[in-house]
DNA sequence: GCTTGACCTTGATCTGGATCAAGCGCGGCC
DNA sequence: GGCCGCGCTTGATCCAGATCAAGGTCAAGC
């Protein structure tokens, strides 16, 4: 079923989005040379599943387009999502070259791929590429770590308040926009997603979006797009310090 | 009330016991020079916190005895750990100067600290430094995602489980046994830690603790000592795969 | 226009783990 | 020796969120 899509024709690096946040941001016109020597575009369209745990995979990549997920899945099949990737999240570990998790498209993805063997040598004598590396994986640590605090002690509301808020937030920053006063966004999961990410029900989540709603804390047009009328009343819901968190 | 304990006097890196396993694992002679140049030793008795969240903190760190722990709190005071960190492993983050979690020793701790600023030096000078310092990076994410499902989809029983053979395989590992058959080994954690970790109450630690000990999953020898008759009964109720997990 | 199926909402009920409460065991200290 | 006080255990009760069960909405396909 899976199957794959018409991939894009490749682009140059210096039109890319994710041009300054992505494992490249940091190199220069050479190193770029190198990286688009071993680059290739893939497509996945909502639903689709890129790799699944355990499968072989030949490369690295970075998300140009879209959202993907990365969820493990126990034998009696409960569910838990552990990573959200978003534009210029990086996919894949080096030297590795097993997959830990289920990679999924939740909504339709671009990635621009590079080939594992030659990233890895690039690892080894491109200090921009590694040090870009180590500094996207320690933000990724810290957001499993704040991931951990929602899953271990905040209340269904509290979950998807700080769902709600981070999908805001990163949708902002990627058309620099603030996150203050009113906010509107489109949701990139399914309810059935937003639960296995929160760690929560499919039922659950909807009821405490309609709750939500009813105390006018957001706004639904559709199911999915999100309209939320004061910003701080939404972080207020989260249960997180009012003063920017943890750091 | 905390207090700084006597330092132990430097030793010799050549004799450290995570010379092998920490960050400076992949050092030569040369560049091992260098670390000792820039480090120093700390002690911390058992339930002294080592930085709270929000401090300024000057020095990175290995923690070569002992077990520390990383945890954020909420402003009503619920708490959940989001690391636990045992013989080698690093604490601190380059290029930041503030700490975004309370850090603690659960047990007596050393450290082996090293000047910020000089090991950030060392680590745009010296790849064996940034690529070690990656790949545990890469690991610990791995043991936070890992951690995520336990947090999300687990039963209070089955974190239990996966506490202990958690604990009993690094304990192993420090010794270099095998984890198979009759294993024993003692808890650095007292229960309301461990609730801490396990996204749960000290009341249900204890309860389920009883439960695998009528059950005969353990075997209690005072508070602290557990015996695992049959590694393989305890891995059986920690609802993973039987075959080495994820990976 | 009708059917189908994915996705979502809402209601009724159940239950695992939280909460509230009491008491035990034991090492440290006067 | 006796009294703390900390860490832990156990019991009784409660409740947030899971589970079970209907039904609604909406777009795609015939």
């Amino acid at each position: 079923m899976p199957q794959r899509q018409q991939a894009y024709s490749p682009v140059d690096c210096a039109q890319c989005p994710i041009r300054h946040r992505a494992v490249c941001a940091r190199c220069e016109t050479d190193e770029l040379e190198q990286l688009e020597a071993i680059k290739y575009y893939r497509s996945f369209s909502a639903g689709q599943t890129i790799v699944w745990a355990g499968d072989k995979m030949d490369f690295v990549a970075s998300v140009v387009h879209g959202v993907a997920a990365l969820s493990q899945t126990m034998e009696d099949g409960r569910r838990q999502m552990v990573g959200l990737l978003l534009p210029s999240d990086f996919i894949g570990r080096p030297n590795r070259d097993r997959v830990s998790y289920d990679v999924t498209a939740t909504t339709d993805v671009q990635l621009c791929c590079f080939r594992r063997v030659p990233f890895q040598d690039m690892l080894v004598n491109t200090p921009h590429v590694s040090q870009r590396l180590l500094e996207m994986t320690l933000d990724e640590l810290d957001a499993a770590r704040e991931w951990m605090l929602l899953l271990g002690r905040k209340t269904a509301r509290e979950k998807i308040a700080s769902f709600l808020s981070i999908i805001a937030r990163r949708d902002a920053s990627l058309q620099a926009r603030a996150t203050i006063g009113r906010v509107a966004f489109d949701l990139p999961l399914t309810r059935e997603a937003m639960a296995d990410y929160l760690g929560l029900t499919l039922e659950t989540v909807s009821r405490q979006m309609s709750s939500l709603k009813k105390d006018g804390v957001i706004q639904l047009d559709g199911k999915r797009r999100i309209v939320v009328p004061d910003f701080e009343a939404l972080m207020a819901e989260t249960g997180d310090d009012a003063d920017g968190g943890v750091y």
